[in-house]
DNA sequence: CATAAAATGTGATCGATGATCACATAAATG
DNA sequence: CATTTATGTGATCATCGATCACATTTTATG
């Protein structure tokens, strides 16, 4: 996402062209999705509003999936980022053990793809449904680049298996299970099924799994069932 | 979702009446979105292949959004008679102490809830996207019947309480806790994240999420963050 | 600087879709 | 049998996604 520093709305613009209508589509597109469903939103109506004619739209993406496909794309990028600028910023706090530095920098990252989630919730149901992973020719979570929110969850499971919090057994299966956890609260604060919760109850139940899975992965003795 | 006994196509339809298109219109409407997606799937054409007119399909369901509405009510029904058929069909060996039972039984609803998702790809994600769980006018997990998935979940955890596998405290908060795990890892299967993975290393994966949920849970010491 | 090339926007247009309507036919009811 | 109700038909309308030839602006090149 190159965010270009002149988003020009439909009554400021008197050229020709619209200067970032790239950038300007994505970001009015997650407004209307918010407001009137995927369903509702018509690449029409979004250029209408832009000022601009829809063919235009169709110089910058190929079709609708793609636009959408963009946006989750952003997704990626931007939950990358604030993964990482979360836990630079949280742990400021020095003089502790490594155990709980280890522990304090999972449980940030967790905070920030649950915080993503809530706070991006079209983009994060995007990101997971048939125009983000669940897209064909996308090989998503195959990258190994070092800002891809998964690695960077590896990245902090192998700073607690380093600082001794869990053993080496429990590191190598630990990625999609931890993966699944947090997702899944997530996912769940978005769908519409935490309804009735507050913010803070839901973030209580954030927290209750991340020590449970913390919990869980401290005891080396995995049974079986 | 009420099966009638015949499911009549095109070809063996000589009537002026279809018979049961408010079924076989829901039934269709799944495999087309399994193949062309939820955007690609139309009325009209689902209409053509029934060999019936499009306008039809109204007189059974208001719109587009009620049928697929519908889809997902008929997810969750079968979702939770899947739930107890396969629990009642998996403890038919006796002998066993009131721990492995209870942990039994909760293993294998988990494993029903897994198998709907990945058997039922396109419905599960309409039931917690925009037509199911996100939609506005539907209350749909306050509802305390006892056939609903999620009251068998806190039934699952109940028993496990009582067997004394897991202590009363923790058993408090543990329901959205174990919903958002097991919801996650099949969520996770059923987005595509995982394509990578085989059939058995799904179901692998599976089992250490029960497992690191119930060894959480029999900490009672959570500790924080 | 001038001019060619590339990028971006326009308006018209096509086929398909969701939805509604008056009307037609079958089924259920009494 | 007659009437009411349920269900299906065909026509119709506004809207949508997408493509096209053409217009305008920006950028690159000699």
């Amino acid at each position: 996402m190159t965010l270009k520093n002149k988003p020009i709305s439909q009554q400021q613009r008197h050229s020709y062209h619209h200067g970032n209508l790239s950038d300007a589509i994505k970001e009015l597109a997650i407004k209307l999705i918010a407001e009137h469903g995927v369903d509702g939103f018509s690449i029409r109506q979004a250029a209408g509003i832009l000022g601009v004619a829809s063919s235009a739209v169709y110089r910058h993406y190929q079709d609708k999936s793609a636009l959408l496909k963009a946006i989750c794309e952003d997704g990626f990028f931007r939950l990358g980022q604030q993964w990482v600028s979360l836990i630079e910023s949280g742990v400021v706090s020095m003089d502790a053990t490594p155990q709980a530095m280890s522990l304090a920098r999972f449980s940030l990252g967790a905070d920030a793809y649950f915080k993503f989630a809530t706070e991006n919730p079209v983009v994060f149901q995007l990101m997971f449904g048939p125009y983000g992973t669940g897209s064909q020719d996308w090989t998503l979570f195959q990258t190994h680049s070092t800002d891809h929110p998964f690695a960077m969850l590896c990245k902090a499971l192998d700073e607690l298996k380093s600082a001794g919090v869990i053993s080496e057994k429990a590191r190598e299966n630990a990625e999609y299970l931890a993966f699944s956890m947090i997702h899944g609260i997530s996912c769940l604060a978005v769908s519409g099924v935490f309804k009735e919760m507050t913010r803070d109850q839901l973030w209580e139940q954030l927290m209750l799994v991340k020590a449970n899975l913390i919990s869980g992965l401290s005891n080396n003795n995995l049974q079986k069932s």
